[in-house]
DNA sequence: ATGTGC
């Protein structure tokens, strides 16, 4: 996007000033170059998000942000029932729940250099990975349910995990006020048999090393130092939360008129908070945040056992599990007041600064840990939700590197074998079911995580904790 | 993201 354009509030953030029906100003964060990379359809998208009835203060995109369905990647939006707010599936995204979550492993570097080709043998032959993908576990009906409302917590219940692993965990590993009968058959019927799978495109499985440390006092509240070996698992709610998400966009167009919502584009189709429709999407969304809860759980049970086996002397306990597609309904204080919000996430990671009541006690006065999952060869971030996070952007942060070209594009100037071979030179062993996967995730498709993470802390978004490089990768 | 889609 063009910076003559914008307005500067600050070193890294730029405000798209109100103008026609825009109910509110869109603020990008970003140095100049991220914000100049950045799609003008990102721009337009931010743009039609602040028109949306109902929204709070600001849309808002986040450094990684770039061009998505309706709503940008990077997006924050929020929302009030009381002002005629609405909910939007676009807002959250096809991929509801998608979030990372990072393991301890008590190991350090030299205990897995030996035998990283081992490891990640042994993580891809026990990991479903790629599209389509199917695990071992099949629900019958009762237990769908179960699992719909349930969550990582039904998980643990079912021996997937431990009580310990849900004090880490958004939620407490269960989302509220999630309705099952609002989600369709269909989407039931395809999730199935993918409980416990990774699933494709940019999700996977690390075995990663703590490098660089930037703030030592938070890394070691985290319990996390140099040298240090964990695991990132980056995946979503599988074809449930995809199904959720086609079922309930069709459904918001049909009934926009109905609702008195004129749609700038057909693609930020969305409800009324308080409306029937808006009421079953949430019900049927938080469904799918279970889903993902859930699935994160098994494929961390699924990693144990691996573990166990290659490397016993292993014991991974959670740091912290945070989902980055969601709408969840949290109290923010604007304009000096307290207020219920429904704040839209899309490609944004939750991030609460310190002293939040609904962070772990261990990890309170720390603040929030935002896992920011990168592109395979670059490495990831641990970052720290701060108290001014709140005012900037609902408490929010970046959520990965973001991808600087598009699939196709990087297909065409990659090839997955070429990667696999470039990155096991750099020590970085890759294990995929999709050559062609691997081509479209090829470091050089996404920008720099780091300058992502930096403008992030510039803008005081998050503060940067540690970088995680990665040692062996599952690539879906 | 996804049994890549009307």
């Amino acid at each position: 996007m063009e910076l003559k354009d914008l307005i500067r509030r600050g070193p890294c953030a730029w405000e798209i000033p109100m103008r026609g029906p825009m109910k509110v100003p869109a603020v990008v964060y970003g140095n100049e170059a991220l914000v100049r990379e950045m799609d003008d359809k990102a721009r337009e998208q931010a743009v039609n998000v602040a028109c949306l009835p109902g929204i709070v203060r600001a849309s808002y995109v986040m450094p990684d942000g770039h061009w998505g369905y309706g709503f940008p990647i990077g997006g924050v939006a929020a929302f009030d029932a009381d002002q005629g707010g609405v909910v939007s599936a676009g807002g959250v995204g096809f991929d509801v729940s998608c979030g990372v979550r990072c393991l301890h492993t008590g190991l350090r570097r030299g205990d897995v250099l030996g035998v990283q080709q081992k490891l990640a043998d042994a993580l891809f032959a026990d990991i479903p990975a790629g599209l389509g993908s199917q695990g071992a576990i099949r629900l019958n009906h009762q237990e769908m349910h179960d699992m719909l409302v349930g969550g990582a917590k039904w998980a643990v219940r079912k021996g997937w995990g431990s009580e310990a692993d849900l004090d880490r965990i958004e939620e407490g590993g269960q989302m509220l006020h999630a309705k099952p009968g609002f989600v369709s058959d269909l989407a039931k019927t395809r999730q199935r048999p993918e409980m416990g799978t990774l699933g494709s495109g940019n999700h996977y499985l690390e075995v990663q090393e703590v490098g660089e440390l930037h703030d030592a006092a938070i890394a070691d509240a985290f319990g996390l130092h140099g040298g240090d070996i964990v695991v990132m698992i980056h995946c979503g709610s599988r074809g449930l939360g995809h199904q959720i998400g086609t079922d309930y966009l069709k459904r918001m167009v049909e009934a926009a008129p109905s609702h008195g919502l004129v749609l700038p584009d057909r693609e930020l189709a969305c409800a009324p908070l308080r409306s029937e429709l808006g009421q079953q999407y949430l019900g049927a969304m938080r469904a799918a945040i279970n889903c993902a809860l859930a699935n994160r759980q098994i494929l961390t049970h699924l990693v144990r056992a691996v573990f166990a086996r290659v490397l016993p002397q292993a014991r991974l306990p959670l740091l912290y599990d945070v989902s980055h597609n969601t709408c969840k309904q949290e109290q923010h204080v604007v304009d000096g007041r307290r207020r219920e919000l429904f704040v839209h996430r899309k490609g944004a990671t939750r991030a609460f600064g310190p002293g939040h009541p609904d962070l772990p006690a261990a990890l309170r006065a720390a603040g929030q840990p935002v896992l920011i999952g990168g592109s395979m060869g670059t490495g990831s971030y641990v970052l720290a939700g701060t108290q001014a996070s709140e005012g900037l952007a609902f408490s929010s942060a970046c959520h990965g590197a973001g991808r600087a070209m598009s699939r196709h594009q990087a297909s065409k100037n990659w090839q997955g074998r070429q990667v696999v071979d470039e990155l096991a030179r750099q020590g970085i062993f890759v294990r995929s079911p999709s050559p062609r996967g691997v081509a479209e995730e090829a470091p050089g498709a996404y920008k720099d995580v780091a300058a992502v993470v930096d403008a992030a802390e510039q803008a005081g978004l998050a503060r940067k904790v540690a970088r995680l490089r990665p040692l062996v990768c599952v690539k879906g």
